[in-house]
DNA sequence: CTGGATCCCGAATGATACTG
DNA sequence: CAGTATCATTCGGGATCCAG
């Protein structure tokens, strides 16, 4: 994923940070507080295990997400959103929940809502 | 610009209806009052009038942006945030500035916001 | 072995230049 | 300004490699 390295104003910067299909999906599971890998690949419906390590790897460059592997048998490595930008982007996914569930019901599209069970922000 | 039509959060359409190269700097330039097209285009660096209009076309659909056409010569054209959708993404969008310029900060670069004379959000 | 991580490639999509 | 052509990016599958 490519970030622009020129820009008039640094909203730009952030907006090619989380690009892509699947960075703020990830980013809103994240929420939920820390998870594993397999774990992601479980909720996120139709993501693959390469795209979710490829994914992660661009988030932690950013500083969104962090990893931490725990040494031992099996293996075990969870992924967090970091306190700092993690959590602040955290808000704006918030607000564009909020925008996107706003679209549906004015658009008479309520009945998604339910069905997905999605739940208040 | 394609929205999905399949979805696990209403996030993701919102994610969908804002994506691109351009339309989060046309909201943010928007940010300022009503302007028009070719108030935009000089304001925009790097844009032309295609894609402006593309973009502007996207965001109406989706509610973020409304145009007026005032009568009489010369014809005078003014497009401006729209009261709902166009000032909640708004919200999301200053949080996204926030975030660019502490990155900026944090990785050493500045200098760029005082070249670019980057206001307080 | 069992996860975790990377590489290569074709297909789909987005951005931009060109043209009438 | 709209339509088309071209070029750059991203998506996603599969194979493969690495490490405990």
């Amino acid at each position: 994923m490519k970030v622009r390295t020129e820009f008039t104003c640094p909203l730009e910067l952030t907006h090619d940070m989380i690009k892509g299909k699947w960075k703020t999906i990830i980013l809103w599971r994240l929420r939920l507080g820390p998870t594993t890998l397999s774990g992601l690949e479980r909720d996120i419906d139709g993501i693959n295990q390469k795209m979710l390590l490829e994914q992660l790897k661009e988030l932690m460059n950013y500083g969104f997400v962090e990893k931490r592997s725990f040494p031992g048998y099996p293996l075990h490595v969870e992924y967090s959103l970091t306190k700092d930008a993690g959590v602040e982007i955290l808000k704006a996914l918030k607000i564009m929940q909020h925008i996107g569930i706003e679209y549906l019901k004015t658009n008479g599209m309520e009945h998604i809502l339910t069905e997905k069970g999605v739940m208040p922000e």
